[in-house]
DNA sequence: AGGGCGCCCTCAGCGCAAAT
DNA sequence: ATTTGCGCTGAGGGCGCCCT
């Protein structure tokens, strides 16, 4: 017998331990204690063969019968395989229940080589069911096991819940949280695993975390890092998401030519596609650029191509950002109500969502059209009110910003609310600089 | 003799589920 | 929600064998 086969050996050593109703001390004898036993079973490799070919006579199974019973064993391991594909594809056709149910019909026991897999598909039905404290229950529960079964080592299901526990955070407006997930499971990641198209989700939901925090040069560097390999993505979403980070950094940065570029790549990838929700985003990016260039018609109707698309969203959460573009380009153009209503309307899809970051500029944005109009104490109502948001989760750049509009607010109301909005702007502006070195004021 | 190594044991403590 | 009991595991240590 060889030592490869022990593990497998004792496999099936505590599966018909099980079958039949027996504890460890059940089997244990003079010559054998219930710890040797555990170690047979679990295969630790320094047992010696002697007490392994001991309790398999104890269990009285032939030694002849050993092969037929590990084939067993394999022929079913591939059948548990074969359902765990079907309850991922259940979960691509959005049939969470059913998904669920069939991973519970399953019965698997912790030890067994596919019950991380699993505990990770229960995470992501729990997701979509929109219980995220299971949610992460289920992935840490995926990330412990995957660790206790050695033949997980090369599926990525450690980095993979990982990256679904940064998601969980990131949905919860935790996004120093959600790096700090997404950094362990490119930690975790094995380069010739299986789930290859976790690296580059890895790279992918970084780069956005980075811009929702704001942090444009760390968001960039990731960016940089990840495009040479672009034509590696399989999956067309990921790819039109890099399009759409890049195009937004760039846009960030001042750099409208290069934004453009990439934002009509991007377009012409969705349309190819079939991609609404990113055609929604793209002509909404489009929109932004063409209101920085002072294209304001062009860019109305790019909003309002993108607005089309509204009502066959699956994923509200950018038609906030549409909204409080929109009511920007409304505000160059002076027609101060619509404005308004886009921006009431963005704070309402921001709040239903939840989107905190998004809350926060929405809010600010119609604090400085408040300011514009010279209702400077409505302006610091919003200002405040999206500064506390900012405080409360670490949005440091926005806190930033937004200290800054509320002290020129303060300037001609009160000079002791202006000095102490200056005094939090410097200590967040040394936070920041502590922390990468390289603050920077980005547009919006 | 004594150091290294393999095998197996004991024991404290963990995690879970049933009981309260 | 907390306690209790069970099954199991990992750490650490003892024992015996082999080699130098």
């Amino acid at each position: 017998m060889k030592t490869v086969e022990l593990q497998e050996i004792g496999e099936i050593i505590r599966k018909i331990r099980k079958q039949r109703g027996l504890r460890l001390e059940d089997l244990a004898d003079n010559n054998i204690s219930p710890a040797t036993i555990s170690n047979i079973e679990r295969g630790v490799p320094h047992v010696s063969m002697d007490k392994a070919l001991y309790l398999l006579d104890k269990l009285k199974i032939e030694t002849s019968q050993i092969p037929f019973l590990l084939m067993e064993e394999e022929n079913e391991l591939r059948n548990v395989e074969l359902e765990l594909e079907m309850v991922e594809s259940l979960w691509k056709l959005k049939q969470y229940d059913k998904a669920m149910d069939k991973i519970e019909h399953l019965n698997l026991e912790d030890n067994h080589p596919l019950a991380a897999t699993a505990a990770y598909l229960k995470g992501k039905c729990f997701v979509k069911k929109g219980n995220l404290k299971r949610a992460e229950r289920a992935y840490y529960n995926a990330i412990k096991l995957a660790n206790q079964h050695s033949s997980n080592n090369d599926k990525n299901i450690e980095a993979a819940s990982f990256c679904e526990l940064g998601i969980c955070a990131y949905m919860q407006n935790d996004l120093e949280g959600a790096i700090q997930f997404t950094n362990s499971a490119w930690g975790a990641f094995k380069d010739n695993g299986d789930r290859q198209y976790v690296r580059f989700v890895i790279y992918r939901n970084k780069a956005v975390y980075l811009d929702k925090l704001g942090d444009i040069h760390a968001g960039i560097r990731v960016i940089e890092e990840v495009w040479d390999s672009l034509h590696e993505v399989e999956e067309v979403e990921t790819q039109l998401t890099f399009y759409w980070l890049r195009a937004e950094f760039h846009r960030k940065t001042g750099g409208d030519n290069e934004a453009l570029k990439y934002a009509k790549q991007g377009l012409d990838l969705a349309v190819k596609n079939n991609h609404s929700k990113y055609i929604f985003d793209f002509w909404t990016m489009l929109g932004c650029i063409y209101t920085s260039q002072n294209e304001l018609d062009i860019a109305e109707s790019c909003f309002d191509t993108a607005l089309s698309a509204k009502d066959i969203l699956s994923d509200q959460r950018t038609l906030s950002t549409t909204f409080a573009k929109l009511g920007v380009l409304y505000v160059h153009q002076n027609k101060d109500s619509e404005a308004k209503e886009a921006i009431r309307q963005a704070i309402t899809c921001a709040e239903n969502q939840n989107d905190l970051s998004q809350l926060t500029y929405a809010l600010m944005v119609m604090g400085d059209l408040l300011k514009k109009n010279n209702e400077i104490r409505e302006a610091i109502e919003y200002y405040q009110r999206a500064l506390d948001f900012a405080q409360k989760h670490t949005l440091q750049r926005r806190e930033y910003k937004l200290l800054f509009k509320l002290a020129e607010c303060w300037h001609s109301l009160d000079e002791k609310e202006f000095q102490k909005c200056m005094l939090n702007m410097y200590q967040v502006k040394r936070l920041l600089k502590d922390k990468d070195g390289d603050f920077f004021d980005e547009m919006d």
